[in-house]
DNA sequence: TCTGGGGTCCTAGGACCC
DNA sequence: TCTGGGGTCCTAGGACCC
């Protein structure tokens, strides 16, 4: 058995955290650059405000109902997340940390229990120790626990698929998109053959569905049978790319600018491809104007790197060029960024014939970057390629403080 | 005027090898 | 009458997830 443990509207339940008087109001936190709406909380969603709509799209509703707006605050988001995923692993053994604000457990050792009571001693401790509130459902493989879960939801918050009858029942009122591995694309052509329901999609034969929708498709269907196929994977796989890419706060035109910015990329993934104790291969850059006017337009180069690396100064070097070599003036760029790939691990890389750099040294400046700005904060010391002024920098207008993780921001109470 | 960011897996098809 | 068989590696693109 599997329990999948999901906080409920997770974003914007973290804001009412320390915000308690947003309690039943309705609540939406925006993406970055305050571009879309990205969290809901209950009295939001039944105002009507979908997932992922444009913030000016909807601003006329939410002015009017009076709607807490929020930036989107990921200091405070993946602190909370940690809280929430420190208090699962006290209370049982096997924790998968799916996303930030869902986690997956194995229940093999707790079968003796009155499953129904373990959930809601799960979900009533969260709330207590963190103040968020989670949904908690458990079913036989991963797909059951996420589908119990999604019922939970709507109900008081716990589901528990204990019997076939009861299993066949919630699959049987459970639309198919609804279901965990099936997007809007598969839902579309499930449709077109009067698969509506998962159920209907569990009885569907293997050779079909393994011929339209390969092999995760048929794993899915098993799953929805109760043959567990997606195992616990309590240790995360090394990571395979690493990306930093944002919009601009403004749209940006002069080839300096596009450069800071995509140098502050590069110092930011070079800072994440350190903590995974990585270096990378390959390099991508891209940089476009708006995709929603007239002549939309861009570039990406790909960039295969000499010598595997995680230094900083010579993935800026990289990533500057790049830009040097595909800006085009009178172009009005409104996003840019940068992928890391062929990630691979320094013990096992192959030095070139003649290998001029000086590694230790190399190595021992990064971990003095790192353990400054760990310390004292994220660009207390940064590269003057990046510039100071940061005027294309994303907006952020209604951020709420970092309560939990600046001194500075702490809660005072009065 | 204003439209997010970061990932994974799978397959088909081409290039190439013996 | 009618062009072998069996591989690997790589990439682009499509699907999905949160």
């Amino acid at each position: 058995m599997f329990a999948l443990v999901d906080c409920n509207n997770f974003y914007a339940s973290c804001e009412r955290v320390f915000q308690p008087r947003l309690e039943k109001r309705p609540v939406v936190v925006l993406s970055n650059n305050d571009g879309c709406i990205i969290a809901r909380s209950n009295e939001a969603k039944k105002l009507g405000i979908g997932m992922g709509e444009p913030f000016f799209k909807v601003r006329p509703l939410i002015e009017r109902h009076g709607v807490v707006v929020r930036s989107s605050n990921y200091e405070l988001y993946g602190d909370m997340s940690q809280r929430v995923m420190q208090t699962l692993m006290r209370l049982t053994s096997d924790v998968e940390i799916y996303s930030i604000d869902e986690a997956f457990c194995d229940l093999t050792g707790f079968l003796h229990l009155d499953l129904e009571a373990y959930a809601w001693e799960i979900k009533d401790t969260v709330k207590r120790w963190t103040g968020l509130p989670v949904g908690v459902g458990i079913g036989k493989t991963k797909t059951l626990a996420k589908l119990a879960n999604n019922t939970a939801k709507k109900s008081d918050g716990v589901t528990v698929l204990q019997t076939e009858a009861m299993t066949k029942a919630i699959l049987a009122m459970t639309p198919v998109r609804d279901v965990w591995g099936i997007g809007r694309q598969y839902d579309k052509f499930l449709e077109k053959y009067g698969i509506r329901t998962a159920y209907e999609f569990a009885q569907a034969r293997d050779s079909w569905i393994r011929k339209h929708m390969h092999v995760t498709g048929l794993r899915t269907a098993q799953e929805l049978r109760g043959i567990p196929c997606i195992p616990l994977e309590e240790q995360p796989d090394p990571k395979k790319n690493i990306a930093m890419s944002r919009m601009f706060g403004r749209p940006v035109t002069e080839l300096r600018e596009l450069e800071e910015a995509i140098a502050m990329y590069a110092t930011r993934a070079a800072e994440k491809l350190r903590g995974e104790g990585l270096h990378a291969n390959n390099m991508l850059v891209f940089f476009y104007t708006s995709p929603f006017k007239e002549g939309f337009t861009g570039a990406s180069l790909a960039i295969s790197l000499p010598r595997a690396t995680s230094y900083t100064p010579d993935l800026v070097r990289y990533a500057t060029a790049a830009v040097r070599q595909e800006y085009r003036r009178g172009n009005a760029y409104i996003k840019a960024g940068l992928i890391l790939s062929e990630l691979t691990s320094p013990a096992r890389e192959q030095l070139t014939l003649f290998d001029p750099v000086n590694d230790e040294k190399r190595i021992a400046i990064m971990q003095a970057l790192d353990t400054v700005n760990r310390k004292w904060g994220r660009n207390t010391l940064f590269y003057a390629a990046s510039g100071t002024q940061n005027r294309w920098s994303m907006r952020r207008e209604r951020k709420s403080p970092s309560y939990t993780t600046r001194i500075s921001d702490l809660l005072k109470v009065v």
